[in-house]
DNA sequence: ATCACCGTTCGGCAATATCGAACTCCTCTG
DNA sequence: CAGAGGAGTTCGATATTGCCGAACGGTGAT
């Protein structure tokens, strides 16, 4: 591949350094963290002002993410094919299962939550649609990382969320082998305590993994007896097996 | 202000075109519709698919939005200070009410859907934060309109989505004269056959309308009797109130 | 009152993005 | 089966374009 233009390639970069926090950031906060100097940047915001995809805080003069790019984000879940053609089938596992369900994809050394079913008759959750998911550290990351076609390990070191965090990544490989020999994968309590989940893989026409199904909920319904309950790993591999089935058309 | 930078406009000039429609584009449909030659949209595509703002697909070599356009929407949603606050009161809304709530603000003459809570016990609904609402066919959307501080009639032709559509401007400037004297707007089947809606005006530290919230369900739960239900609306402008009095402070 | 730091402006320089023609596939057609 | 047409892509000359750094005006803390 060739040559990028620059301007758009800093636009990307100062977009990307805004949302990876919440705090509202000033012309020379990016221009320190970019390295240039504060009369370039200023030119950009100007224009990402402009475009609405930056808005500047008229109290303090600071910068942050714009409306235009919550549209953008809603119009790529239309675009998405997985998400399109999986949506029906991730309802219906929501309420077999009575749990949660979610639709990840690998991106950028993370899962991305494409779509997020509620737990049936418990409407009190926040949606989760576009946030990322830690791959060495959840029941959909495993799927994914062990059927990624690049082969590519997370970067370590791997952070522990829980004490039961998978951290040593001989033990993460050895999980990964076991999800391909067993063609799911579950993680119990290793993102947040007292929460168990299970994913199995989506593939496309070709075969390729391009996507995980998986349901999340307390391990008192999930593993009451502390072992999995296999019949809502019955139901993810169904589910996951339907859109397989639906993608390979 | 100022000059922008001509590069980074119509890199986002590209992204509006690709998620104004479901479908992909290719380099001389883009090309055309913005009067460009084929080669220097090229140079823009390919830095906005090294960014991840956008995906070529393989097969057809078009062009759709990336997946990391939805992490940044999704990444605007942490920021929004509206949002963040107002999203406890919201579940209540929607709990007291038991219908699904919503707020939205003005946003490049549409109502910017910035937070939804699915109506409880109902879970098989899809989820509409990011997307658009008209604004004159809509509860929030009216609200929005009649508290505009710039006073910005709608785009016309009023497009009729029911046969209960305002279309006519001058029907519409008095319904918005309803809604300032009352405090609060309604809609009933005005855009969707069957389904009503409420909604008040949430304001800032200033006292200025940043957004509305509101309710939508069945005309047969909110106005069974031909008339609108009066609790519901107390039960919205008090969401409204109360989510004003955590702006002041 | 002073200072430090903020976001913003401005003009000259040259690096930079633009443009259009040429190229390679692919698909549809006669 | 040959050809035409259209797709996405490449490339290098051109001058337009955006970059830079210093200077400006405001704000808030010391």
């Amino acid at each position: 591949m060739g040559e990028t233009i620059q301007s758009v390639e800093r636009a990307a970069a100062i977009l990307r350094l805004l949302a990876s926090g919440p705090r509202q950031l000033g012309v020379a906060e990016l221009a320190k963290a970019l390295g240039l100097p504060k009369g370039t940047l200023h030119g950009i915001l100007r224009t990402l002002v402009r475009v609405g995809f930056v808005e500047q805080d008229q109290a303090t003069g600071k910068y942050r993410l714009g409306a235009t790019l919550l549209h953008l984000g809603s119009s790529y879940l239309d675009v998405n094919e997985l998400r399109t053609r999986s949506i029906n089938w991730a309802d219906a596992l929501a309420g077999r299962s009575r749990e949660s369900a979610w639709i990840g994809t690998l991106h950028e050394g993370h899962v991305l939550v494409i779509h997020h079913v509620f737990r049936p008759d418990d409407s009190m959750q926040t949606l989760q649609v576009g946030t990322y998911l830690p791959t060495h550290a959840s029941a959909l990351g495993k799927v994914l990382l062990a059927y990624d076609p690049y082969g590519e390990a997370p970067a370590a070191p791997l952070r522990a969320y829980t004490k039961a965090t998978l951290t040593d990544p001989k033990a993460l490989e050895a999980e990964l082998d076991q999800v391909r020999t067993r063609g799911w994968a579950a993680e119990t309590e290793e993102l947040t305590e007292g929460e168990v989940a299970i994913a199995a893989p989506i593939k496309d026409a070709r075969g390729i993994v391009v996507g995980a199904i998986g349901i999340r909920g307390a391990v008192e319904r999930l593993a009451s007896d502390g072992a999995l309950h296999m019949e809502y790993v019955s139901y993810v591999r169904d589910a996951a097996r339907a859109i397989t089935r639906a993608l390979a058309r």
